[in-house]
DNA sequence: TTGTAGGCGTTATCAA
DNA sequence: TTGATAACGCCTACAA
């Protein structure tokens, strides 16, 4: 192996193989035994300054570095969760990820990333694996923002489903408020003085596109204000669609002036055919999208105002949860993390 | 904690509190010492078989899963890498993550991802934390696909750079031929009868830049032929380059009949500004892009023909290199995994 | 064919 | 303040 360690530690017995000290070495360097050299490194009280230093100094020496793995054993935690995945594009497990190591502190929790690929078989693997490993927990993330079918009851370890909830109402999950997010974005639109809104979403089977149609619903009632287009525009979650019906919607309704678009994809496919109608954006119709998926939203012309799910933050909660839930006990039912509107030009005030 | 786990294993000093069966309740269930449970459950031939089927019932019964810890702890092997990556999206990181997990086997091999999100200081504590866990490799993927600083020469375990190549020839580099990747984007241009060939990319201080348009260049003059627009137009890895190199281009030279863009990015920015100015994709211009990022390429009017790096062969060959290094040695220098052609509808012959 | 004993690298509980 | 000693869960000679 092309690797040249220059310390190798060697015990009585003989030059080391593997390359890496133990604290028997370093304990051996420090002329004391194995118990005290433990006792210094984890600073305990009971052990005198000079030998705590000379202990230090042996293990710098020799680079000590403690086995988790050891010590995993004796305090039966591991310091890993698992991550089990079946979003292949990792577009929401990465900042739920990156949520929970900022959570866990990378120097406390690793997280391994499985990825199932929506299929049953290989998730059922993973988690075989991930339990042998004796993770501490497991934070599960589905492919879409569906309710997707529990791990099961008697697992021996805390499980959070975030992003999609379990199909158990026993088990915890951690969405994102859709509702709320619907609702926050004709807010958006009813504070820029928007009267004529309407709504282009993705696939009416998915309880995303039905409730962040009910938040926009909900504030648009509130407002007396009557949908523009006279209906939900179902249709699918592609550029395709979007473009569709924002024709289809312009030839019923030439007088909107503000489009709510269920996602970021959808939204493109909106601007492009508002582009092309020679209508302004923002000025003539505003445009807001969600999801936040920045090579989508920036890249826009103009860059597009969205609403954010805030999956970091759901997997801090989620790291927070099951941290709780290493000694404690799990709650359960579905938790909502509230989404956040993020401002960029395609909304403006009317006028 | 919410879990219902029937089988509470119990020794004859009473019951177990962690919840987990370990070898030494099998083999009490089994009435075999721990020895004999141990070889059963390993198929190790010296054992008879009505005492396996014994031990593999009593195994079945309290769902024993091996401590991979205890066994690492032996074995001195973790069955575990590290997956250290700067690449926030994870956009690369995930493909390579899942070519690893694929050439691995998911019940072999673990993947820890971290994320260092740029920060150096981040990556030494993922480093340190991923040491400690005992990982028995390490795969490193940058931000972008330029030499970034090596982790240096004296780690415990193998170490395999993936997509941004290491700093230091010693160690071993995993990366696309992006010049080959050129160099194929317009060969397939050339076979579809192009002849004024243009190239716009990214930022020039990449080394992809660099090579994707010499790949470009050599494959032009192979054929006499010209470079359409005088000159490579470099810019930003954009939308917004795209259009504005495109409009310029135009300018310029009119008449051309193909675009090579350095990135998807770059070519939805050209399509864009083609469809702007009535030109025909394919049959007046056609276009190739670079990625095959799909939600960008798959979404183009019309769908993009693109360069696809190839990742996850590249994973699946970091997996392979670094199991090979782990009883032999690794190899050093760079490395080239050849990209692929992917053909949509933005590319056709002429006529 | 089965069981006993020692050890992998730590930590924790006692005595000294 | 320090050091034996016994775990943790598993594997592997070696002995029976």
């Amino acid at each position: 192996m092309s690797r040249g360690s220059t310390e190798q530690p060697s015990t009585a017995d003989g030059p080391r193989q593997t390359g890496r000290a133990t604290l028997r070495d370093v304990a051996k360097l420090a002329g004391v035994s194995i118990a005290t050299a433990s006792k210094a490194l984890n600073n305990q009280p009971q052990v005198r300054a000079e030998t705590r230093t000379r202990v230090l100094q042996a293990a710098e020496q020799l680079s000590f570095s403690p086995n988790t793995l050891a010590q995993g054993l004796i305090t039966q935690r591991s310091g890993t969760v698992g991550l089990l995945t079946s979003d292949l594009e990792g577009r929401f497990s990465i900042p739920i990820l990156m949520g929970a190591e900022d959570a866990f502190g990378s120097d406390q929790t690793s997280v391994f990333l499985c990825d199932a690929r929506g299929d049953n078989l290989r998730e059922r693997h993973h988690l075989r694996a991930l339990l042998s490993r004796r993770v501490d927990g497991l934070i599960v993330v589905g492919a879409r923002p569906d309710a997707r079918p529990s791990l099961g009851r008697d697992l021996p370890v805390p499980v959070i489903y975030a992003y999609s909830p379990s199909d158990d109402p026993a088990d915890l999950s951690l969405v994102t408020d859709n509702v709320g997010g619907g609702r926050m974005a004709v807010d958006h639109l009813i504070r820029h003085g928007r009267r004529r809104i309407a709504h282009i979403t993705g696939d009416p089977s998915y309880g995303a596109a039905q409730d962040r149609a009910r938040g926009a619903l909900d504030r648009l009632a509130e407002e007396g204000l009557p949908l523009a287009g006279d209906q939900v525009w179902f249709g699918a979650w592609s550029e395709a669609w979007g473009r569709g019906a924002t024709r289809m919607l312009l030839q019923r309704d030439p007088d909107i002036d503000a489009i709510f678009a269920g996602s970021d994809e959808i939204a493109r496919g909106v601007l492009d055919v508002l582009h092309q109608e020679k209508l302004a954006v923002p000025t003539q119709v505003a445009v807001i999208g969600f999801d936040n998926w920045n090579i989508l939203a920036v890249n826009a012309r103009p860059p597009l105002t969205t609403i954010d799910m805030n999956l970091e933050a759901l997997g801090r909660l989620a790291a927070q949860r099951l941290f709780a839930a290493i000694d404690g006990t799990l709650g359960s039912g579905v938790e909502t993390v509230a989404p956040r509107l993020i401002t960029r030009e395609s909304t403006a005030p009317l006028d």
